[in-house]
DNA sequence: TTTTGCCTACCTAGTGATAGATAGACATCA
DNA sequence: TGATGTCTATCTATCACTAGGTAGGCAAAA
């Protein structure tokens, strides 16, 4: 079965939210992109904060489902491939996690969106927390939101600074902190 | 002496930037708030470019000044001060850190004001890194990125959960953490 | 007299959103 | 079978509004 317009909608519009911020992605320029009016946009999603709800709900799942993919056994191997789900979402120069952008930005944006925003930063920390806590590793809880912290941030930092090691040194860094403990 | 218009005009862009984001301020909003018109606005800050770097540069040079009077003979209480900074640049439902913002969105944003907001970061890292250094504590410059990164990062988290103790404990692990290296 | 700082008035190019129409698919009923 | 009705997905056209930016004028200060 071939995309569906909705979803090529979605996928038009996390490109563009990824590569600009929310506020610059309009209806007219996903129309464009998916070729169809922008009228036909509103058909799919009403408004612009249900465009937005859709857009970090499936962000959200999709990277759930990743996560899930990741084998848990070894810590070490476990936090670097989780590590690299968010090297992958950083392309240097053309976007970066779509819920940093969102977090970002989260006080202009309707309520909806930020809360979807907050619900992939729980399920992210929940899934370092019961990894840790498999592992021994101390004060679990903390330690998961310091690394979640440290990667969105590592990712702006990086991102505005143009140079990608940046996020590397910090997530190396970040996962040599985790050893430590 | 009373401020003058151009500092008005950066007061109330600050302000709008830190609470909306930097595409969400517009030339009329600040015209309003300060009491001028927009074409006015204009004549102090041709571009919204130029606005964006004097913005920058003018939070930093700020931070900086923040920065030094800290007093740096105790590590603990210099990482104290150091992310009480950060967690007055926090003030929930308002504004986060300006530098945040502009990292996000970093990749729509004018080169110019990229690269004050990549000087912010830097300088931080490096008043870190000294401060480490100074103490002993180990992998000075590694440490430094990591703590910028994850107060960044805490901020954004924190302001989309809307939650301000999410940006308290991502702080506190992260100087225990100096603490424990 | 020139510069400074602001004004009015305007422009072009967008924005999100809505109304109303239409073509085609599909199902139900006479 | 053929007619009727309804749903989906799209269109055109337009709304009211906001964006950044510019031209030209005017008054006061240097």
């Amino acid at each position: 079965m071939p995309l569906t317009m909705k979803e090529k909608i979605l996928i038009a519009a996390e490109k563009r939210v990824r590569s600009a911020g929310f506020s610059e992605m309009s209806f007219r320029d996903l129309a464009n992109d998916v070729g169809i009016k922008s009228a036909s946009v509103h058909y799919h999603f009403p408004t612009k904060p249900d465009l937005g709800e859709a857009l970090v709900a499936r962000y959200a799942e999709q990277f759930k489902s990743e996560l899930d993919k990741i084998d848990r056994n070894d810590l070490h191997t476990a936090l670097e491939s989780f590590v690299a789900l968010y090297s992958n979402a950083l392309v240097l120069n053309k976007s970066i996690c779509l819920c940093a952008v969102m977090g970002a930005e989260a006080i202009g944006l309707p309520e909806n969106v930020n809360q979807r925003t907050k619900a992939f930063f729980e399920m992210n920390k929940t899934w370092l927390e019961t990894l840790f806590t498999r592992h021994g590793v101390k004060d679990a809880s903390d330690m998961a939101s310091l690394i979640v912290a440290a990667l969105e941030g590592g990712m702006i930092v990086a991102s505005s600074s143009n140079d990608r090691s940046m996020f590397e040194q910090v997530a190396q860094t970040a996962i040599r902190s985790i050893a430590a403990a």
